[in-house]
Parts: structure tokens; sequence; C-alpha cells
DNA sequence: TCCGGATCGGGACGCATGGCCCAATCATTG
DNA sequence: CAATGATTGGGCCATGCGTCCCGATCCGGA
């Protein structure tokens, strides 16, 4: 999304500025909701003058796109750091593993996995942002159909989408949960069911 | 949620209305979102009066709260209608005929899908709302929990959470699509392999 | 038939909030 | 030490909301 480019100027003032606005604008997502993404709450949320936000996004929409984006760039190198640390583990190792990350997140990042699936939904309405949402499904798919092949799937591509679909779901259920902390314990044997039986047949 | 009762009185004038609010309260919110829900757009949207919602309705969380039980008590009452319908039919019988269920929910009845997530997330948020959640998760996962008994499993509750869980990321996978009715012909093999799998191991 | 409470309808007030825009200010460069 | 572009502050105007109110209408019981 607005990675090209990034890394090449060491982001004067005003860069960083732009990507303080990206991460005040997911947390008024993950707590409020999309509609309330208006101008004034995500300079407040930023700690920034009003005139910041309208300075540095045409629109509410751009500001909206380019949040998704970040949001779907950082999740996606969240697994695929995970799995690369996995190296060559069985199953039930991989299944576990992946439980506990996706557990930290709705324990640890509950905001940004409340603001995950508000701007799912809100794809769901807006034809224009499928796109991303797509491109961060398939993105995370993509690293879960490596680990499910070094695992022995014979399914790679299916089962994948399902274990994605699974997390989602779970991911879903524990958030409307009071006891947060208690996701891991919730996950984990799921996610082990899922994948050993996948891999089983 | 407005179960007891219904059917003894013929709903007379009042009553009806009420549950016209609320199906008009659900379109908002699938369409727009839960912000959305004001006494004017859910009035416009029933072609109702604007004092009608304030006069059934104390607050805005009353409506939503009743909007929500009533999306719940629907959903629930079509899986269970189904599973009457399936009789002792075996694992792919009954992958095969869920899925074409929830396909169709989100081919046809897509408004009423987005405002079943949207409201997920919105209970994700406000704990008050989070008992009709897992009030309508629990009982679908009871009709798919006895499916799956029909069917063999070994380990009913879990895996029923896990089908639950499935068919809730695949349907918001769905979402993001826009092609909505194909939607049958990419859920069908998703979950006649996960409950093939369950089954087997 | 008549009555009183329930129900319905339309409108007006006051308030909060939003997007937009422009003039003032600041920082960096040449 | 200008000058140019980035940045800020604040005001303007429109929109939309909840609430309240009062009159019209309906309906079942006395």
């Amino acid at each position: 999304m607005s990675l090209p480019g990034r890394g090449s100027e060491p982001a004067p003032r005003g860069a960083a500025r732009r990507e303080l606005i990206l991460e005040a604008a997911l947390r008024v997502v993950g707590e409020v909701g999309p509609d309330a993404l208006t101008h004034r709450r995500v300079a407040a949320e930023a700690g920034l003058p009003l005139a910041a936000t309208t300075y540095w996004f045409a629109s509410k929409a751009d500001l909206l796109a380019e949040a998704y984006g970040l949001a779907a760039e950082r999740d996606v190198a969240r697994v695929r750091a995970l799995a690369d640390e996995l190296g060559d583990a069985g199953a039930a190792q991989i299944a576990a593993t992946l439980a506990r990350l996706v557990a930290a997140e709705v324990s640890g990042g509950r905001t940004a996995v409340i603001a995950a699936y508000a701007l799912w939904i809100e794809a769901a309405r807006r034809p224009e942002l499928r796109g991303i949402e797509r491109g961060w499904t398939d993105a995370y798919a993509a690293v879960v159909e490596e680990l499910l092949v070094r695992a022995g799937t014979r399914r790679p591509a299916l089962d994948a989408r399902l274990v994605v679909a699974a997390i989602d779901g779970l991911q879903l259920e524990q958030l409307a949960r009071d006891d947060p902390e208690r996701a891991a314990e919730r996950m984990v044997p799921a996610l082990e069911r899922l994948v050993g039986a996948l891999i089983a047949g």
C-alpha cells in the first residue's frame, strides 16, 4: 500500500506524521467504527491539529483505504515471521503455534483485531475496498498453505482456506467473550484438532 | 427475545409495526452500519413517520438489542429447520446441505448477513450485547453438533465449534467477493472436506 | 352509543458535529 | 535574509440528530 518508497527517504517530518495518522485511524475504527472516522476524531486520537488529516489525506476514503492496507501488511508480516521461525515443525506444533499467535492478537491487540473485522465488513459494503481484503486473505492463506504443505497436507489450497476461515471464525467467537486471556486455551485445541484431522485425511 | 406471547394475540395494529421497525433496523445495520441506526433513518426505511420509532422503542440501544435478537432467532430457526429436514443423512450430505444454506444466505440475503457480522463486531465493543451473540452462536453450534453426532463424530462439541467457525470465516470470505452467486460452489467443497476430515479422524 | 386510553402523525426547537476553507505561522533552502 | 512550501488554528455554514409537543385517530369496554 504505502510500501514502495518507504525507507528511501528518512521520513523527514511529514512522513512520520502520515503513519501516526494511519495508526490513529485504525484505533478509531477498532474502538468506535468506520463511521466515526472523522477528521476531527482521528486528529484528536493522533494528538495532532485538525488540519493535519486533511493535509495528508485527500479524503476520508483514502485514509480508510490506506489504513486498511497498513493493517493487512502488518498482519501478514506477523504470520510470515512466525512461519519462518517454525521451520519444519510437525502438524501439532504448527497448529498450536498458530493458535497461540491469533489468540495473543485477540487478547493483547483486541482493538486492532476488531478494526480488522470492522474493515472487512466495510469491504463487504463498498466494492472498492474488496481488493484490499482479498489481498490480505490471500496473502495470509498463502503463508498457511506453506505451513500445511510442510506438515504434509494432500489438499494444500483447500485446507489453507479452511484453516484461515476457522481462524477468523474462532477469533470472532473470542471477541464476543469477556475473558480474552483464555483465548489461547480455547483456540489451541480447536486448531490442533482441525489441522490434525486435515493432515490425517 | 420477543418469542413468548407471539401468536397469542393476532398482532393488532401496533405489534406488527414493531416488527416492521425491527426489520428496517436490520436493513439499516446491514446497508450502512450500526452507527446509522437513527430514529429518522429507521423510520424512513420502514416507511413510517418519525414518531413511530420513538413510540415503540425507548432508546436506540433497545432497538438495536431487539433487532439483534430477532436476527439470531430467525437464523437459528433456519438451521434447525434444515437439521430436521436432513434426518439421518451421511456426512457428505450434511456438509453439502449446510454449505448450500449458508451460501444461499450470502447470495440472497446479503444485507442480512452483513448485518449479522456488523452486530457481532458491535458486540465485541459493547459488553451488554455479548450475551445475545453468545446465545446465537451457542444455539447454532448446538444444531450443528446434533448433525455431527448423527454423522458419527468422536468430538461433537469441539467439532461443532470448528464447523461453526469455519462457516463464519467462509461467509466472511464470500462477502468480500463480487460474485456471490458462486458462493455455493466455493463453500460446498470446503465444508465437505472439513466435515469429512473431522468424521474420519 | 359513548368514552378514555392507546396509537399515530407532522412539525419545530436546540444542540452537536462535520467538512471545508483561508489567513497566519513556521522551517528549510538557496 | 528572503522565499517557498509545509503546517497550523480557527471560523463558517450546512446537516442531521434527539426530543418534545399537540392534535388527530383508532378501538375495545361500559
